[in-house]
DNA sequence: ATGAAAGCGCTAACAT
DNA sequence: ATGTTAGCGCTTTCAT
């Protein structure tokens, strides 16, 4: 490995003199500088970021802790923070946590011990001590997708407007009846999107009825039995407001088993807009979360709080979900 | 933050001593290790892994080269590659590059200054040489899902099989007229697909009827257009083979629009067995790709190179395909 | 078994 | 403007 041992050596000077030629915001002889990045350049020489790290306690690398890469909804979260980091100079450590605490637990202490500079944490667990504990020790993190009370930054949805605008569409629209499709309602987001579903049903006068309520928190069959087992019971909704595009995608294949159509007899809307739900059919009415940017935020809201180590204040940004209207819904 | 010398202090022995007692392998007084372990306890303390890489010159730490996050294909990979990474005590930077070879060099020349150990690239650009030159410099690196000749180590599917199992299905299932719908044949992957697609032809003794090779590697029309154009010429096909699943999304998107059935006018396969692709509606027939395996197979064989630092023999590892039959051929 | 000292590669304070 | 020195936190000879 060339060190700027033997830059120094080649270009007759000291390494003090390397280290300043090459960073450049200290005044250094033109010829010098030359014969240095002369040097450089024949021995074709690379800075050990490791050893500058340790000297000065910046390592410009985050870590990026996320449940699960295989679910469709992180990709673009990732692609967002990624593009920023990327641009500003960070490096940034994937963190799949297999949605395990303990698994999400090793990583940061692992991480900590590496001296990352700060992390964006998009998992979504009940228990939260060791977020709020990074918090105490003055470790920069910005909380992506869930939050904190008003505790620890964090770039979130509107999931409650997301889903009373869903619904107010659908009853805009003349429907009537309309079932939810929810997951577990101890996540924050899952809750919200609930209470948005209740809140436009009673703005408009419409009472909430259980049996429209239907839990699919459990298993892996996102949407398909729950809506089975409605559409056995016969009390046939008129409209279908799923929490996932994915709860959306199983109610549809449920309704078409069951020879009914969407959007003619019952509407489904979803949530996400994922990818892939403008290449279904029919194309899925949906509200779309802005991932990307949300990822690009995040990122960004991480960079500030890293650059400034006194504490600042606590800011959540709430973004707005966006509906979009294609075919599922009539 | 706490150093090795806080613990020293506290504990009444010498930094070296803490530094063997942590360690483990070198024999320490049982007494004078419970002292170090309750100062570590009591302080809390955390090894600084930055000083320990500079120090021995190894940072668990790879680097994962893919082209495009957001691309549907590479989620699996990286999870196969993130676990076993995981497992094995390394930690994984994902480098993005938006599939912009400008980017990809940055990133490793950033990720060398870094003293990466290793490289995982799933980079499928034609200029290798950078690539090449990594060899050279004795860096371990194994490319994914792309391959340089014999040179360097790399796992990758068995492109050719793929194509050949699905276009000698659609045969046997009575399909004469098969189109095929491919990307830049300049990128291997494709090439093969598309030899894979002729021999099957040539070995049913059909002819390979140029009006029914379409070129889809232009734009972002994944096969929407070049499918209307060749219906339009009224020269029907009964099965397509499309080299991607987005591309058969596409075009049985244009098959409907023209008012044919799928698969009852037209069978549709795809390639690459994509997650969405057994949600959509004809649930997709498609040639399937071990992403996962594939990953976790990459870095096994990363860290084996990793491992021994004299020269090895380069060994390219040619996944199976699998053809999963649904519901979009006949 | 343990401590002292040197050094990984870099930068910054200090000296000239 | 440039060289010398010290030190980031750790491990590993070399002594004892």
């Amino acid at each position: 490995m060339v060190t700027i041992k033997d830059v120094a050596k080649m270009a007759g000077v000291s390494p003090s003199t390397v280290s300043r030629a090459i960073s450049g915001n200290i005044p250094v002889d033109k010829q010098t500088k030359d014969k240095v990045m002369k040097a450089v350049k024949v021995l074709d020489y690379e800075p050990n970021a490791l050893a500058k790290s340790l000297k000065d306690g910046k390592t410009n690398t985050i870590g990026l802790i996320i449940p699960n890469i295989g679910n469709q909804l992180f990709p673009s979260l990732v692609k967002g923070v990624e593009e920023v980091a990327r641009k500003s100079g960070y490096i940034v450590i994937l963190c799949n946590t297999e949605n395990n605490l303990d698994i999400e637990k090793k990583y940061l202490d692992k991480m900590k011990k590496r001296l990352v500079d700060g992390f964006i944490v998009a998992t979504a667990e009940a228990d939260s001590r060791h977020i709020l504990n990074m918090k105490d020790e003055e470790i920069p993190v910005v909380l992506l997708v869930r939050h904190l009370e008003d505790k620890v930054d964090a770039v979130i949805l509107d999931n409650f407007k997301g889903a009373y605008d869903a619904v107010t569409y659908l009853i805009i629209r003349e429907h009537k009846k309309i079932a939810i499709i929810n997951g577990r309602v101890e996540l924050t987001l899952y809750n919200e999107r609930f209470q948005g579903y209740k809140k436009a049903l009673e703005d408009a006068n419409l009472s909430v009825d259980n049996t429209y309520i239907l839990d699919d928190s459990v298993g892996e069959e996102n949407g398909y039995s729950v809506t089975v087992n409605l559409l056995k019971s016969g009390n046939i909704p008129d409209a279908i407001f799923a929490t996932t595009d994915l709860r959306a995608l199983g109610a549809i294949r449920a309704i078409k088993d069951f020879g009914y159509k969407v959007p003619e007899d019952i509407s489904v809307i979803g949530f996400d807009n994922l990818e892939f739900s403008k290449l279904f059919d029919p194309q899925l009415t949906t509200v779309s979360q802005p991932l990307y940017s949300m990822g690009k935020l995040a990122m960004q809201k991480l960079i500030k709080i890293m650059n400034k180590k006194n504490k600042h204040k606590v800011i959540i940004d709430k973004m707005e979900p966006e509906l979009i209207i294609r075919n599922s819904t009539r």
